[in-house]
DNA sequence: CTGAAAGCGCTAACAC
DNA sequence: GTGTTAGCGCTTTCAG
């Protein structure tokens, strides 16, 4: 339609090379006019690159994840870097699909949070050459680099300062074993602290859980329903808390006077719920600005060494321990 | 590797044609020994379809929202479809550029919440010939088809429940105009009940807000100062409604002795704070479902007559409203 | 049933 | 500066 040849149009789309000015008007013009959107796809087929940033997260029940994914957004865009989220559930076959799938669509690089780190998923990223980093978890495999808060630290910070409390009885909702950051690291701290304080682990004060709300409230009864009452609870995520919570309220168990609880994250709602919750605060749009960041070094051919990142955490002391 | 033509290899990958065993055998044992997969945006480019559906949400912080995408995510796995979220956080522009994006990678249909559906946008929209529904607003434009509770009736009988319970001087946190649903059309509810009883709308008492926690707290120090309490106060979220709550204990105010509170999302917190607020519920995950299944319908040339669903709602009477 | 060849919409040398 | 041409990795006629 601008009487040019198409060398000449992609000219003026990608700024690749000078044009005449009124070549560049008459393509303009008609661009304009016919609303004329390249094609991604095939712009990406053609370069083997796509500016695009794949995110694949388990769910997004929560508000830290909201953080997270702004964390990623804001930088990647800075960069010129766009993003695209896929929620996976969490699920190996999920992991490895949306990962294809990203593939396909020539995604530059991307950032995940999986606990699936191992055999096929770490063949197919490995095999697929496209840079990847992981969020939330420390890395088994040192081939991915990661950020992360430290979830053993944190932990152990945290149920240090229940043992400085006074406590000695204490039980940890954890995460289920394979759920790397609240299932095994923050289960780690856990044992680390009692372990210093001299305190055995008991076991029926052990409880693994999945990671909502109702898995809170689950796992409190079976606690609840255990020989003895311990005098504080050691959350691995803040809806566990929050469940758990629930459930003694419910059972006309007082809060912070007949147990004390801890959780971890520092989601919105901890602030709101009462007794207020103490919990392990960080950064979750840290997480995310620091990852896309380093993914984006990565892309560019940075540095090839793998690298883990920590984000700093502390213990937001509120209203839910109290000191015997 | 498998000593075949390009054409037998693409045909055993998508069982397009016939091939005869021993060849197609040679050609899948050389995909999985060499990890092969098929490069999804070739595929797409060549036959012009994606089997992807782009989502485009303002945000993802609160459950609801997770809700919604599993449901899209369930029904589109079931037909074969892939998802794709990115998150706008709700502006004009950035709409536009994810929509664009959408169209790039040639998406098949898209499922938004937006409450930009107008000017350029639409223009866009209808432009670009993809298949969109709108999720969680009712449609302005009688173009995109939408599912979503019908707003106006549940505040409207939210609302009528306070003035059941005898309450006559009700405030209101509503969210912006111009956010469809929090706003305008929840407000629309709340102004019909009161004006069916013959209450006069107080200037004072309407506050308008984010839909945030941080938000709802803020809005409640408002009409905290204004020059009389209402007994009662509906929120337009979840989210609003729990902040109040905060501003008002944090003020030594008892809910729901002194102002009762209810709030519209039924959101998982809702029923973790105490008082339990009462508040509307509907499922998220149904408006998901029936958005994917009624997009997947158009996508394959159904129906294309654009309609509009409505999912059922209900007050979930909790512990935050008294009568008097 | 199988291979050769054209083409999806675009970019990137390569000539002029 | 501009047009021509060869792909990017795949699907799909079209012959055989």
């Amino acid at each position: 339609m601008a009487g040019v040849s198409i060398s000449t149009v992609s000219r003026v789309i990608n700024n690749s090379k000078p044009v005449q000015d009124d070549l560049r008007k008459r393509v303009l013009d008609v661009m304009e006019q016919t609303k004329f959107r390249p094609n991604t796809i095939a712009q990406n087929l053609a370069k083997n690159e796509s500016n695009l940033i794949g995110v694949m997260l388990p769910e997004v029940k929560n508000t830290v994840l909201d953080e997270l994914i702004h964390g990623i957004n804001h930088v990647s865009r800075i960069y010129g870097y766009n993003t695209m989220l896929s929620l996976t559930g969490g699920t190996l076959e999920n992991e490895l699909h949306y990962f294809n799938l990203f593939r396909g669509i020539q995604a530059d690089g991307i950032i995940l949070a999986s606990d699936n780190l191992k055999g096929e998923l770490i063949e197919l990223i490995e095999l697929s050459g496209i840079p990847c980093i992981l969020v939330g978890r420390d890395a088994h495999s040192a081939s991915i680099p990661s950020v992360h808060v430290d979830n053993i630290t944190a932990a152990y910070e945290a149920v240090t300062y229940l043992i400085q409390q006074g406590h000695r009885r204490i039980a940890m909702i954890r995460a289920r074993s394979g759920d790397v950051a609240s299932g095994d690291h923050r289960f780690e701290g856990y044992r680390m602290a009692l372990a210093e304080a001299g305190i055995p682990l008991a076991r029926d004060w052990i409880v693994e859980s999945g990671i909502t709300v109702e898995d809170g409230i689950e796992a409190m009864r079976k606690i609840r329903e255990s020989r003895s009452m311990p005098t504080a609870l050691f959350c691995a995520t803040d809806r566990i808390a929050i469940g758990a919570m629930h459930d003694l309220m419910e059972n006309g168990l007082r809060i912070p006077d007949d147990v004390s609880v801890v959780g971890f994250d520092g989601i919105d709602m901890s602030a709101m719920i009462r007794p207020k919750l103490s919990t392990v605060k960080y950064s979750a749009s840290e997480i995310g600005m620091t990852a896309a960041r380093n993914l984006i070094k990565r892309i560019r051919g940075g540095e090839v060494s793998p690298r883990h990142w920590c984000v700093s955490h502390y213990l937001e002391t509120r209203d839910s321990v109290r000191s015997i």
